[in-house]
DNA sequence: GATGAATGAGCTTTCATTCAT
DNA sequence: CATGAATGAAAGCTCATTCAT
């Protein structure tokens, strides 16, 4: 009777998580408008109509599918830049993180990167670009950081390279799906390679 | 009647163009799903349906808008690479000659990078995906030119570092338009500084 | 001058005729509403809003095309009866112009043989369902006539008969176009045949 | 409760049937291009975009409405052309058998009769012509087995007299519907008569 | 006489959403 | 929980018609 119970419970969550995440891969091939419902369900192995009764919008699917990942993407940044000894120690293993996140979610990174605008005009979709945008923020502050102790260049224009830098990790999805694949370590390492040399003086 | 004549031979290229212009705004801020026919009327100044004496279809819109950027662009990729003194002088020229024709067309840089995925998916817009892959594969022999003869790192992951380096500058498009402005010259210069940097030992 | 004026007096005719002549063609080969008065204006090599310089609209460029030749055959049915020696010879006669009409203006009958629907329900070409009608009204009157002298059966119904015929003979209009051709005196012979062989004791 | 489930049952294809039997009525009476989807979704009680619900396409309706009654009438073709006794007994039972199909699916009848072209030219609705054409053919042998054997006349055109047959046959709609009807056996045996009695000698 | 550009109504089709069963 | 059937709004596109040049 334990087994049932856990069983019945995790069936109970399971069938919203399943939608989320075959959602998550329809939404990140065809987009956001480009997915219909009857995508999502069939993918899911039901009718449309019946997301319905787990679902109250299709917004509140993609929300839903994209928070959560995004909130703890957030706030291991928040406790790396805490924790760090150093901006570069920093700046390091936010990269790292994000890369290693980006592997484990590689569908809700495609929608991040794709649909930024998105998220900026519709209107329930709003927590999820704030999210961004704080991030994108930490991510200033720690280079700038680094720039007053002198362990980052100062002659840089701090915002294009974090633009950039950020344009370069929303884009490492595609090294975890499909064909060409590499092992996120290799690709993390990469890239804090790339951008914490081109920091430094 | 020089002036006449001249005023009228711009006005006969001139309604298609301006409708290509507008609508790589329309579409831009939209995406290509998102931006309705309707949209791109109202902002021409014409209805919908009066569009299609222009163009067969509203995916025969997006490729005009895109094509003659993106080849004029890989053509002056060719150019560069064919021209340029060293690898390093290359991906330079590659790097600023990208930036500053983002600068000049931001919306359709804005459509090639968030919509990368339509044109793999729609048959007719194949020639723009074409015409990327042939861009990033020209990017990769340069970065290889360069490892070869020791003025790049050779410990790095080229595929990595292009794609990252790809991602950042089809980002570049957000200095130029809404608020937060930055000069072409300056964008260029940091992300010159930024990728180039990063590559050498 | 006498060539010139009769060579314009021809053009001024002949335009609207050739461009009836082109409409009777493209509108056999796709119906009223298949045909658009796009397909019309390039069939006959001009734009299609310079139709409208010629006739008020399409259903004006239906109805000339049509009026005449079912005019014609409607009088040349009704001068048949009036001379004809007999009802047998009558109706031979009808049946042979009835064909050699079809032969000279085989779009025309494509045309009449599909579109009795429309005649009967668009008000501009209600004149053509008349015509039509009456033309019908003729043959029922000769075979009764035939009826009554003995020289066609009396355990007949008239109307289907009839009919029947009129079927038969809309449909003729296929021996004159594309592959499969016949003479018109072959069709007529044959139609004249089945139809007075049938009528008679 | 038999009765229930005899209901739910017959609803089960119901719905289908319904709109397939309102679409029949409708475009009978316009034309496959003049009766629109909102036509046929307002005579069936529903909007034209829940018509997709249960079809693919107008051009689907099209085809589910007349191919059963076709390939049915084309089956029992091939069965009296085995069955019968000889070409005269062949072809009466061909006539009357076609008669009485129209009298039973007046609408199709009409569809068939006037909209040939549309067969021929719209890819999916291919099955149609064919199956008409094999019909058409099978007449023919019918009519050349007959002036082998000596039951027809010779001196015919085979060709023309089973066209003309043919056109006779699909205008018997006429009959079954709107004012001035009769009985399918009247129309059988007048059209019976009609043909049979001119093919002999 | 003809063109080029547009209108406006209407077309087929798509899609998120609802709801009785 | 899910289905089957529908809604209603909106999409891309077509087409007869108009009109200034």
């Amino acid at each position: 009777m334990a087994r049932a119970a856990k069983s019945k419970a995790a069936a109970v969550t399971s069938r919203r998580d399943e939608i989320i995440e075959v959602a998550a891969q329809v939404i990140a091939e065809r987009g956001i408008k480009g997915a219909t419902v009857r995508d999502i369900g069939q993918a899911a192995g039901i009718l449309s109509g019946s997301l319905y009764y787990h679902f109250d919008s299709k917004e509140q699917i993609v929300l839903e599918l994209l928070l959560p990942s995004i909130e703890e993407q957030y706030e291991r940044s928040l406790a790396i830049r805490a924790q760090a000894v150093s901006p570069t120690a920093a700046l390091t293993e936010l990269i790292r993180t994000s890369v290693h996140e980006t592997a484990k979610h590689p569908n809700q990174a495609v929608i991040l990167r794709n649909e930024a605008r998105t998220f900026r005009d519709v209107e329930a979709l709003a927590p999820v670009a704030e999210l961004r945008a704080k991030t994108v923020a930490l991510y200033v502050e720690v280079v700038n950081a680094g720039r007053k102790s002198g362990e980052f260049r100062s002659d840089i224009d701090v915002d294009i390279v974090v633009r950039a830098m950020f344009d370069g990790l929303l884009g490492a999805a595609r090294w975890f799906t499909g064909p060409r694949r590499r092992k996120p370590e290799q690709v993390a390492a990469a890239l804090v390679d790339l951008y914490v040399h081109s920091l430094q003086p």
